[in-house]
DNA sequence: GCTCGATTCAAACAACCGTTTCAATGCTAC
DNA sequence: GTAGCATTGAAACGGTTGTTTGAATCGAGC
């Protein structure tokens, strides 16, 4: 019994939020699988709400920090790291949360797609901030492997690859995410690739014109 | 009052839904939305998770005949559409969904988004279901479009980009969500044509041997 | 106009929720 | 050991939930 009534508390409550998750997850159950009191919760996050959000700054901050260190790791390899090695130091640290232990990390992505369906605004405006910090590295990398990128574009263009991410993630068997993970760097560096050339499909453009 | 009592409990609670989400939103908020009495929902439809399921019908049925429908008009048109055509009919009528009356499809976006995030294994087997018909026939388009794919990366690369395209509409302002469409559609072609050089990044393949 | 099935209604049901309370216990420092 | 604070414990609270019930009302068919 090393680990603190606390901790117990946040590992036992992740696990079921990710299985079933927010609101169908009760107190009684997350302090029964902890070996812990009801009033628990409470007592150390003052409501379930708080404890939410301790989860969550729990597990992304030290996703974002590895995704953080791993393109610093990147960048003071090659001055000038290529666009593969950049969408790898963002996709892979979710790829390793998947396969560290069993399912835990997998759980987590399914957690945090929880969170991107849910409408709470305020854990929402949280993550947002939390990540606010790391797109910006991760964009002016972008950036500098494909200096005629449009800066407008590339924020929607990331926004599509963590979407990609998440939901592949989540959704997939866990022995295949490797692969996976893979194909979406290829994938996504030639969809930013692709982007340069600025060639706005005919049929897309007729479509916009039809209704502006 | 030409709409039947049914069909009013079906759009307050869709609304409601994707407001607020499942668990939150109370058959009491639903039937006082849609003036009915409280027990007309376990009246037509048993329970509410049946009505659940009855929302999704409903409008994924419609949403994947907009898209076949779209996809018979481009082949009907020319022979052999280009990938752009065919990306369009998948992601322009879950645009216009977005755009119809007064953010009402974007709502649905969002209950989408929710039922990916829900692990309630009934609806998402029957969503996978619902799918796997017209994943089919855009993979055939795509493999029309795109001769030389590889069929096995083909169906993830579908995924990446359903992922892409539910996290972002669901996510996106509404005015915003024409321009994004279309920079989808290029971004999804670009990735698409990029994985037919069959290039895996080199450091991508050093991390697959080094686990294998 | 009456009948019978479909629909609506108000009320109550049992179950469960998150939170609070307050006494009991554990532990540290003097 | 004992005072004082942090933690745990059992129980209860007020409130809300989905569902059920049984009577009232409606509306078409004969």
């Amino acid at each position: 019994m090393s680990v603190s009534t606390r901790d117990r508390i946040l590992d036992a409550a992740e696990r079921l939020f990710a299985e079933q998750g927010f609101h169908l997850t009760t107190l009684r159950q997350i302090t029964q699988s902890a070996d812990a009191n009801l009033a628990s919760v409470n007592y150390y996050f003052g409501s379930k709400q708080e404890l939410i959000r301790a989860i969550f700054r729990r597990r992304l901050d030290a996703l974002n920090a590895a995704r953080l260190e791993r393109l610093d790791a990147t960048e003071r390899q090659t001055s000038r790291p290529d666009l593969e090695a950049v969408l790898e130091a963002f996709v892979e640290p979710a790829l390793e949360f998947t396969r560290g232990g069993d399912a835990e990390g997998q759980r987590f992505m399914q957690l945090l797609l929880r969170a991107f369906a849910d409408r709470d605004a305020a854990l929402h405006a949280a993550m947002r901030q939390e990540y606010a910090h790391v797109m910006r590295r991760f964009a002016d990398a972008v950036s500098n492997a494909l200096p005629d990128a449009d800066p407008g574009r590339l924020r929607h263009q990331l926004d599509f690859i963590v979407g990609a991410l998440t939901l592949t993630m989540a959704e997939s068997a866990l022995k295949d995410t490797r692969i996976i993970a893979a194909e979406l760097v290829q994938f996504a560096a030639a969809g930013l690739r692709g982007s340069l050339e600025n060639r706005i499909p005919e049929s897309a453009r007729r479509t916009l014109e039809a209704t502006s």
